[in-house]
DNA sequence: AAAAGGCGAGAAAACGTTTCCAAGGAAAGG
DNA sequence: CCTTTCCTTGGAAACGTTTTCTCGCCTTTT
């Protein structure tokens, strides 16, 4: 080592002193050894270190969409705490391609993470979920964390929103407000957070014994755009509707769009909820009617869980969800509460 | 390796069919090795490889805030554009705070990134620039790329946004739709792309002869709350403004709820602009007028800047902005036309 | 004063790869 | 059939750290 030399002393000196290792060495040489250091502007290589064993001071992020709202809260999160244990985060960012998602596991176990959270959403997927399986093994088996953020069908500790309880508090809103005919813009099928939204959403209509026909569920992509063209698609086809929830606020935000367009108001003739509360549902015109999930909260568990050391059973943090009404919701005009 | 002794070959070889290197090895050595490979579930070690001098294989990125749509974009497209190079991304949040910034960069460094982009915003500070400078001297003395997005007091390749010819051409749209009492919200005292707003909006009233008192200008935080704020006391200590100019579009969301909060409407009686034009400015009501930044091209450009060899000369990519005028801006009212 | 003990510093191994160098074997040419 | 050349493979060094082991010196104790 460079630093050596100049200070005149060992390497394992040198080590010794800018490592913060827990063995002594005298002030006189201490302070030599910082000096040369100094000097010479040196940043002791991450890489040899982590060779060495010492691990990598690194935390593995894999998301769907770095630029989605819903994972930056998380990520916002995550780094947070990482920053504050001196800590570094990798991401990966899969845009929902599976394959993707694998072969960022593979990258990010190539660098030899601490840890990994896993914050994209599961899929409903047996065979991926056996090669996930898989390809975590690698991680367990040298003793690294896994960490899951949201239902995957795949072992392993996890932050687990209540999607299903959150859908269905929803649900039981509309119901309360007298809604009827109730249309819902799913997300992609096979995503685990869509489906328990899902249900929860019907769970509170049969409750009530109201009906869901086929035709009042359209999926759309999870997007502004997405939840615009699904509305588009349902208002044509139920034009009756006097509420559409949809299964995310980004989709809420396209429906109101499109139900703008035609004139129609909200929530004066129909209602329309999202899902998740991000920072914007507030800001937009109605505020919107949705479920908050405590994303920042959620990021702060999941580092939480990583950091500590594996237990003998799997860990569950279940995170309720508060719907919050806001002004996009209504009781349905007096004609549809009439027929 | 494992891999070497299961497949019968020495260490080398073992290494030569894994690592795709230019040198020979028979069509049946090669598939003893890879069926070791895969039956080992065997990934590559990063850190030996980053060790022995191929690069790690990691960009590094060091933004204000992860949570940030502004960030957020241009991440998306660095991301995009690392993967498909086979890269990973390291992340620096700095919150704003210089310090840590500086020592992101040392860890960024110490993990050997083989390139920086830089896509905080500069700041107007003489001493911090020379440590900044100083710091990323580690990079560019060991011929790594370091890449700037917005301007910074650092010499360096970059990728600049002409952020004061946007805010040029928004205070003319504002002139010419008739406005001569315009407020400003400013951000942060020494953001250079505040400063850089700042001084094209000025320029614009100057040229069109209109008076710009200290006491219509009002710093805000650079977040919606920020604009919240401002506004109110802008409102408070100048209530005949026609016009509010934010220098970004979370504190212009701020600034319609404050107006809104008021019984004043816009743009009836007050014009609000933006500026960045993120995702959401056309969603909110009204849709906003604001200055369009293409955010996920800046991030494509300098990852380009940034994986191609430096050159003798500094490089600078220099994006136009356009102003995308929406609903948010309308002439003045009549009462203060005739003033 | 001598022995024992403790403390600080250096030598060297180890981490997991890549790559240079050397060597062995086979093919080709004389 | 022998020699030369090329092609494939193995050995070993190197990358930059940390850490274990060992050694020597100084202090303390008897």
């Amino acid at each position: 080592m460079d630093v050596a030399k100049l200070a005149g002393v060992s390497v394992a000196t040198a080590s010794r002193v800018l490592s913060g290792s827990r063995y002594k060495v005298s002030e006189r040489v201490r302070e030599r050894v910082l000096k040369a250091a100094a000097e010479l502007h040196y940043v002791p290589n991450a890489h040899a270190r982590a060779l060495v064993g010492s691990g990598s001071k690194t935390v593995g992020v894999l998301v769907h969409d770095v630029t989605n709202p819903y994972f930056t809260q998380v990520l916002g999160a995550i780094q947070r705490v990482a920053a504050e244990m001196n800590r570094l985060v990798l991401i990966g960012s899969s845009d929902r391609d599976p394959e993707r998602d694998l072969s960022f596991i593979h990258m990010l176990y190539a660098h030899r993470v601490e840890a990994l959270i896993i914050a994209a959403s599961g899929i409903d997927d047996l065979s991926f979920a056996q090669r996930m399986t898989r390809s975590l093994e690698l991680f367990t088996r040298s003793g690294r964390r896994v960490v899951f953020i949201n239902r995957h069908h795949v072992p392993g500790d996890c932050v687990l929103p209540d999607n299903f309880g959150g859908a269905r508090a929803l649900g039981q809103l509309l119901v309360k407000l007298g809604h009827r005919r109730i249309g819902i813009i799913t997300g992609p099928e096979r995503l685990t957070a869509t489906r328990d939204r899902f249900d929860g959403l019907r769970h509170a209509l049969e409750e009530a014994g109201i009906p869901l026909p086929p035709e009042r569920v359209e999926p759309g992509e999870f997007s502004r755009d997405g939840g615009y063209r699904a509305a588009q698609r349902l208002l044509d086809r139920v034009p009756d509707l006097t509420a559409i929830a949809a299964l995310n606020d980004l989709m809420a935000v396209g429906a109101i769009a499109a139900l703008r367009e035609r004139g129609i108001a909200v929530p004066r003739d129909v209602s329309v909820t999202g899902f998740g509360d991000l920072f914007f549902a507030r800001e937009i015109m109605p505020p919107l009617t949705t479920v908050h999930i405590p994303l920042e909260e959620m990021g702060v568990r999941a580092m939480k869980l990583a950091l500590s050391p594996a237990g003998p059973q799997i860990r569950v943090e279940h995170i309720p969800l508060e719907v919050v009404e806001r002004e996009s919701t209504a009781p349905p005009p007096a004609a549809a509460r009439g027929a």
